[in-house]
RNA sequence: GCGGGCGUGGUGGAAUUGGUAGACACGCUAGACUUAGGAUCUAGUGCCGCAAGGUGUGAGAGUUCGAGUCUCUCCGCCCGCACCA
């Protein structure tokens, strides 16, 4: 009987899904365990073998947790929300809705295919309505907040409310946009004047102190996409989606106050499992630096300008100031003088993308302002520059230059030809700046700091700064509040009205706020987004509903929010939700009062292990953090960091095929002999080529009709493609289908061959000539089962029939490495083990049931179908999957000699077997009097003999 | 520039953490059985050498009886951040 593993695995996936064998229960007696994936975002394109890598691992892992007794959680879902589908929509009139579900059908079906232990009771979308409801709940949430400096946490703005009614703002430490200055709008208010406030002021005041708010800001807009981007979202200055330009432009947009969780994201790093790379990713994206924050007076003028300094050591070598571009100041101190010119070099500035600036960081510009600042402890006068050295975005825009302690400043200084003040004792500064912090070097020409160390000098200086009300100690950081609206209809609309120009939310009773029916997916001619278009979309406060735009000629009606969401919004919570099934039995109800019930995050709390790729180390995997930490804030979910432990899978890679042509001539020649011709590089399908890299040249030429026509240059009568790993895209023709593989090898064997691949963090090539060796594995399993006559099932059922004692021995040494490798998440290694013991196995002819069915439990985290199938033979009547996992007993195992190598000043010479329980000493008499160990020593007496027990025996001469 | 990681056969990769380097698999070679299949089985396969033997983990040094593993210097590759004050 053949292993027949479509058969076998079409049986085993009906029958799980027919049990419902994997789903999770809430209430258990058993330790939980939750294996979580990144949810896919359901593209067009379906699945490639890439894609199922991270799903299959955490498959294999929470299997082996179910054996091992825990109560798992491992569910799956859909990012549901995304640019694609909207494009597709714009292209081709087609609702998102309708192409996303359509998506999401093929990604089920190839999943399913796989066979994973999915808890699809759980499942989520954030595109549904349902789900959308609880973002929308959350963004709400998130809006009634203000974060509280003192107590460090997220609290209701009603109790800040309360507070400015019965003490004004003076006390309140708050995470805020509120500018200092009273003429712009902020400052310091009484509880006297809150309340003569009217109510519009109030709103106004309160939107600056919000978690999430409106507010004018320097945006990243990409006019190809039309829409703005988070930081994350863009690489190397151009949008990661698609590689548009993207530029600076301000604009009134919605921003999650994340800035606020800066240092507890920093600090919640410490006690996560993550890898080390990911967490520095992560501290490098928050870019804490410790310093101060130091007041210069503009001379003649009521003005100040703050700056931010990691060196306020330096102070006293300030030798001028310069601003960033679109500092605020600029225009208001520039001198009549100086206006034109400084206006120009604006003008210049603003006009070159993000990426020119970032491609051109070593020409040096700027421009003096013709204004000057005080130096706050000399007094003396300090010229002001503009320069796009300086970025608006970091600290406050402003530097004190010093030229002596800063190469940048230093270069500029050079650049302009400005003087220089040297600070540092015994240092030569001719060259280049001298930025060494950790050094001894003591300050000179710095007044009060002569003699200090950097480290003496930055507390002094900054005692006496704050002394004198001119500065303070200041942390910094790099990370931005991220900008949360996106000009586009497929994504979660805010829950937001407005009245009279002032932001309200709508009342959770009425969420969802479902997204209005349109019918074309573009801005509308006034350049307002998508959602602009819909006819329906405005609010009725009374009615407490979406009510016609058409009616607001006879009701009193408010435009609702047209921006939707960014795709990370859904995805910074929907762990939660899993928690909560969506089952008949009462689940559904509890899904509809809240985004999970309070016993099941009680008892799920977060995610034990997280799998997915590190691209999104600084976008959805700090945004998650951040939800995470103010929904705890609010008392919303028992935890404060989501993900426990962390593991990134590489990414399996296409390898490439290429043909090559002669320039000019539709002739094609083989890899080797291209030397000398100038040829052009040209992807072809990878499925036209074999393993030995031949191409089928029938293939080819019926593959295009360019090609038709083409001849070939051989060598030894084939055609040779040269291959080089690229990531896997349709316009590459690499793409490699997990469906094709599962029909000629089944799931069993692309789910070992993934992991057999390499090292489950590392990318690899995928390359299907390999997997065959898994799959003989497979079939090798197969017959060992099968020892009949005729191939028919057969195991003996004698405990101690022959071969038993050789089988145990091998059973239990792969039991434990195997136990180990997963703990491990070595899957790689454990996979060899496995084969190892099937090969031993065959090789003893052991068909013991005693070895047999335990090796079945063994097996089946990795190859469950095969698994089961072997399971139910044996004559079991449940599921493998509830099966205990076997577990290591040394007594098996166990050997009482071993095989010493024996050396000869670091050299082995030979190997003696000799009895582990041997005492140093015992072991050392018996080398010393063997045969062999005389006749190396030809009868000189050695320095000294070092025996290591259970390892070497070490002779020095 | 700063930070993190890596470098082992023709290939993917192992190595109980300092103890016989190259497990397992691919590929390759030879053979067996097959009235050719890319099936199955057996043996071999780091390199040099007919062999004995020598040599070998990016290069060089060091510690050690013993180094792929520890230390230093250099070379190369990958990832993250980057005019961040």
């Amino acid at each position: 009987m053949n292993y027949d593993f479509n058969k076998i695995e079409a049986k085993w996936q009906k029958y799980w899904a027919e049990n419902q064998t994997f789903n999770a229960e809430n209430n258990s007696d058993k330790e939980k365990f939750y294996c979580l994936d990144m949810f896919p975002y359901p593209s067009g394109a379906g699945l490639h073998v890439g894609h199922p890598l991270g799903y299959i691992a955490s498959d294999i892992v929470s299997r082996y947790k179910r054996h091992k007794g825990f109560n798992v959680l491992h569910p799956m879902g859909y990012d549901s929300f995304g640019l694609p589908a909207e494009q597709y929509a714009i292209q081709t009139g087609q609702h998102p809705a309708v192409t996303t579900k359509e998506n999401i059908a093929r990604y089920r079906q190839q999943m399913d295919k796989i066979g994973f232990s999915f808890d699809w009771s759980r499942e989520v979308r954030t595109s549904d309505p349902d789900y959308y409801k609880w973002t929308q709940w959350i963004f709400i949430k998130l809006f009634e907040s203000w974060y509280d400096k003192t107590q460090d946490k997220a609290r209701d703005i009603q109790e800040l409310v309360s507070i400015f009614s019965s003490e004004g703002n003076t006390n309140v430490n708050a995470v805020c946009d509120l500018p200092p200055n009273p003429s712009e709008g902020g400052g310091v208010f009484t509880a006297q004047e809150w309340k003569t406030f009217s109510e519009e002021k109030q709103q106004e005041i309160l939107l600056k102190y919000r978690l999430t708010y409106l507010a004018e800001t320097e945006v990243n807009w990409c006019p190809a996409l039309g829409t703005v981007l988070a930081n994350d979202e863009i690489v190397n200055g151009v949008s990661e989606r698609g590689g548009h330009p993207v530029e600076r432009k301000k604009m009134k947009q919605w921003s999650m106050r994340i800035s606020a969780y800066a240092e507890r994201l920093l600090q919640g790093l410490e006690k996560i499992d993550w890898t080390e790379s990911l967490k520095e990713t992560q501290r490098n994206w928050i870019g804490k630096s410790v310093g101060a924050e130091i007041q210069f007076r503009i001379q003649n003028s009521e003005f100040r300008i703050g700056v931010f300094s990691t060196r306020p050591d330096t102070i006293f070598g300030t030798t001028f100031m310069t601003l960033a571009p679109e500092h605020e100041l600029v225009s208001k101190i520039t001198t009549s003088e100086q206006k034109e010119e400084v206006e120009a070099y604006i003008k210049q500035t603003a006009k070159r993308s993000e990426r020119e600036r970032m491609a051109d960081v070593k020409s040096i510009t700027g421009v003096f302002t013709g204004a000057y600042a005080e130096h706050p402890f000399t007094k003396e006068p300090i010229p002001i520059w503009i320069g796009d050295y300086v970025l608006a975005g970091y600290g406050t825009g402003a530097v004190m230059a010093v030229p002596c302690g800063d190469q940048r400043d230093y270069d500029f200084t050079k650049h302009f030809d400005l003087p220089i003040k040297n600070i540092f004792e015994g240092i030569d500064i001719s060259q280049e700046a001298y930025a060494d912090k950790e050094a001894e070097t003591k300050l000179a020409n710095s007044d009060f700091l002569n003699g200090l160390t950097y480290k003496e000098a930055v507390k002094k200086v900054i005692s006496e700064l704050e002394k004198s009300g001119l500065g303070k100690g200041k942390t910094n950081y790099r990370l931005r509040d991220a900008v949360f609206s996106r000009q586009r209809y497929w994504g979660e609309p805010f829950p937001v009205y407005y009245k009279n120009g002032i932001p309200h939310t709508i009342p959770e009773e009425c969420l969802p706020l479902k997204l209005p029916e349109i019918e074309k997916y573009l801005p509308t001619e006034t350049g307002e987004p998508p959602l602009g278009r819909a006819d329906v979309w405005a609010w009725d406060e009374k009615e407490c509903s979406v009510v016609s735009v058409q009616l607001a000629d006879n009701k009193t009606v408010f435009p609702l929010e047209l921006n939707t969401m960014p795709g990370w919004a859904g995805s910074s919570w929907y762990f939660f939700r899993y928690m909560e099934p969506a089952r008949p039995e009462g689940g559904q109800e509890k899904r509809n009062e809240f985004f999970a019930s309070k016993e099941a995050m009680d008892y799920w709390k977060n995610v034990d292990l997280y799998i997915g790729g590190s691209e999104h180390g600084t976008g959805h995997l700090l945004y998650a953090r951040f939800w995470t930490k103010f929904l705890n804030d609010r008392n919303l979910v028992p935890v404060d960091e989501p993900f426990q432990k962390l593991i990134n899978q590489g990414m399996i890679l296409g390898e490439s095929a290429f043909v090559y042509r002669i320039e000019g001539e539709n002739k094609f020649v083989s890899k080797n002999l291209i030397e000398g011709k100038n040829v052009q590089s040209i992807h072809t399908d990878v499925s036209f080529v074999d393993i030995h890299n031949e191409l089928d040249i029938e293939a080819f030429k019926n593959w295009r009709p360019e090609f038709k026509d083409a001849e070939f240059i051989l060598e030894d009568g084939k055609y040779i493609v040269s291959r080089e790993p690229e990531k896997m895209s349709k316009s590459k023709y690499n793409v490699v289908n997990p469906d094709d593989i599962c029909e000629e090898y089944g799931a069993d064997t692309l789910r070992m061959y993934e992991m057999f691949l390499g090292p489950l963090e590392q990318a690899k090539p995928w390359n299907t000539a390999g997997i065959t060796g898994v799959h003989n594995f497979l079939k090798k399993l197969w017959k060992l089962y099968h020892s009949g006559p005729n191939g028919e099932f057969l195991v003996n059922d004698l405990p101690s029939s022959g071969g038993i004692e050789g089988g145990l021995k091998i059973l239990h040494k792969t039991i434990k490495k195997v136990t180990e490798d997963i703990e491990n998440f070595s899957f790689n290694t454990s996979i060899s083990s496995l084969m190892i013991c099937v090969n031993e196995l065959n090789a003893q002819k052991c068909v013991s049931r005693e070895v047999l069915e335990p090796l079945a439990v063994l097996i089946s985290p990795f190859a469950p179908h095969i698994a089961e199938e072997l399971w139910e033979k044996l004559g079991n009547s449940e599921s493998v999957s509830t099966a205990e996992f076997p577990v290591y007993e040394e007594k098996f195992v166990v050997e009482n000699t071993k095989k010493y190598p024996i050396s000869f000043n670091g050299k082995v010479r030979f190997t003696m077997e000799l009895a582990l329980d041997l005492s140093k000493d015992e072991i050392e008499k018996t080398v010393m009097t063997d045969e062999r160990t005389q006749k190396q020593l030809d009868g000189k007496t050695p320095k000294k003999v070092i025996v290591v027990p259970g390892k070497i025996v070490n002779i020095v001469g």
